[in-house]
DNA sequence: AAACTTCTCGCAAACGCTTTCGAAATTTGG
DNA sequence: CCAAATTTCGAAAGCGTTTGCGAGAAGTTT
């Protein structure tokens, strides 16, 4: 397995040699190409594992098809959709030996349009782009050489194909656990009101309680994302007077400043109030106090499916447009119905 | 800049002709060698931009030196280390353009292997090893073709070069602050036990004690790290009747956990009790209340250090050994001295 | 047994670039 | 103004694979 004692790694001719074949032969062999005799290939596999082969991709690379490698753009390494959607690609790519490069253009336009040349330049066999928003962005480039998709967020161009999340589902799902779970009285805090999740969102939420033909006690508080604007939307809710059973946040993290404000002012959860979130950030969800339930926005699957349409893409077809992932809801403590 | 109508994309013997040279020549003109007019070079730069030329980085891995890539291999993508490592690891190697390859192993020693072959294949030029805890580890394969470095984790070969963060000196630094903000009874709630990060920690917190003729007011307290280890273990503190007033935490984690626990029994922080956490995991920290003060790891120049020797080694250093890295405190509310 | 097929295999070209080395052009020295 | 030193350039040989195509060998069909 291990390299006996090497010296220099063993290239193809090396197991050829060994083998006693050419090296074009041994190249089938190892490749389940036809054209070769099952004893033969027998022969080279063995020849190759004794001497502990490992192709050279690049080689591989510079002759003619894939390079088996992609490109993942993001500007949002350190957020927290990134990653997820990362591991979902190589969910799904893992399968077929490709690796990927990762690259961070730090929101840095000039940054990320180096990167895109740096990736051209590697041959990389496809490029994910996955933005920090939901909302559309000019695309990297025009006629690339290599297949785009977009993840999370999406490209201004109908031309391209962009993988993204459900926003209005998510808020309808989630809107619609807190009505079957017996909160008619509902509250929204929302985030960035320029945010077309906080839009999409919030458009969901009310297309469910025009359904069941509630509506929610106040128009949306639109803050920012953060914790603190939680906590601030908390207090300027009760004091304000309105009577209210649930709220329902924009994202696990400005329900997690509710929650604090809630507590803090003797509102128990989930018994007075239910609070809702979204995202399934799981450290703040399942830590918080009690636990939040909240929309999963399924980014791992989102992944996986722009890693599967990438492939798809460079098997030739022409996808194009924007497809919406759904979320699912993941009913901790802080819903539960009253007695 | 952007390609023109393209077709395919535009080789090295296209500028060549374009500027009316050879393609050798090209080449040197474009790789700044001598041995050619600065007239020529500067035609064939000009003919270079006109045509968008982005060189194949295949081919040119091929011929020899470097393919311009490395791997970071790690299997703590969803951990909060990784994350950071990586981006320091891209400061440091972004200037000299090189791309890398991010290699999740999920924890699962077999993939890890296949990894491992995959990025030789792919003629790395180094491969950085970032492990989710600071134990030392087996290496990832005896002599491999390519520089490894170990970040965050070391190898338990002492021939291998791995940087790691001070966690001694982190414990020392963060005690330091406390008996300095005017604290004396100081607990202590760590991680786990058999971690090197928590006893490491630990020792560092019980030299500065010692130091200063001070000790712990009980033995340190072991669990685990999350947030509900930090709220059980403050409870119990407070069970014993124990005086104290610092409590220092093992992880910023805990330290959350412990805040609440606090809060919700009526103890003030800092005034009654300060607290402190170490991780400077922002998102948590920032947004306790009050604010956490802790021991920021400087992972990210830890990912800066690591792709630096990284570089190094490839030019040839032998280092090997183990090389610490320091944290840095970060003072924000819990822990303001009394009045 | 001659004429075809069918299998196997190796030769050689190609992939796009770098690099060595010698030739040609230019400059310098005497 | 000729020989020698210096610059500047291009032809060609790789780098490690894959692949198209033709050549033998072996097997089939009349």
């Amino acid at each position: 397995m291990a390299d006996a004692f090497s010296g220099t790694a063993p290239q193809l001719i090396d197991v050829a040699r060994r083998a006693g074949v050419s090296a074009s032969t041994a190249s089938k062999a190892l490749n389940a190409k036809a054209d070769v005799n099952p004893a033969t290939r027998q022969r080279v596999e063995s020849a190759a594992r004794e001497l502990g082969y490992v192709p050279n991709a690049i080689a591989r690379g510079l002759t003619g098809g894939r390079t088996g490698t992609v490109g993942v753009l993001t500007s949002d390494l350190e957020g927290r959709f990134a990653l997820p959607i990362l591991m979902g690609v190589e969910d799904a790519l893992g399968i077929d030996r490709v690796l990927t490069f990762l690259c961070d253009a730090r929101g840095d336009e000039a940054r990320e349009k180096r990167l895109v040349d740096e990736l051209v330049s590697r041959r990389v066999d496809g490029i994910i782009v996955v933005g920090k928003q939901t909302d559309p962005r000019p695309p990297i480039g025009r006629n690339l050489p290599v297949p785009v998709i977009y993840a999370y967020c999406m490209s201004d161009d109908p031309a391209d194909l962009s993988i993204s999340v459900d926003n209005a589902q998510a808020g309808f799902v989630a809107a619609q656990h807190l009505v079957d779970s017996g909160r008619s009285k509902i509250a929204h805090i929302s985030g960035e009101a320029p945010h077309s999740a906080s839009q999409r969102r919030t458009e969901g939420v009310q297309k469910l309680l025009a359904n069941r033909g509630l509506e929610l006690v106040q128009p949306p508080m639109y803050g920012d994302w953060s914790e603190g604007w939680g906590r601030a939307a908390a207090a300027i809710l009760v004091q304000s007077g309105k009577e209210f059973d649930a709220i329902l946040c924009g994202s696990d993290q400005i329900a997690r400043g509710v929650l604090d404000s809630l507590l803090e002012r003797g509102i128990a959860v989930p018994s007075d109030v239910a609070v809702m979130g979204i995202d399934n950030w799981v450290v703040l969800a399942e830590n918080s106090r009690p636990a939040l339930s909240t929309v999963d926005l399924q980014l791992q699957k989102l992944g996986r499916v722009a890693a599967t349409r990438l492939f798809e893409a460079s098997n030739g077809s022409k996808a194009a447009g924007v497809e919406y992932l759904p979320g699912s809801i993941v009913i901790r403590d802080s819903t539960i119905p009253r007695l």
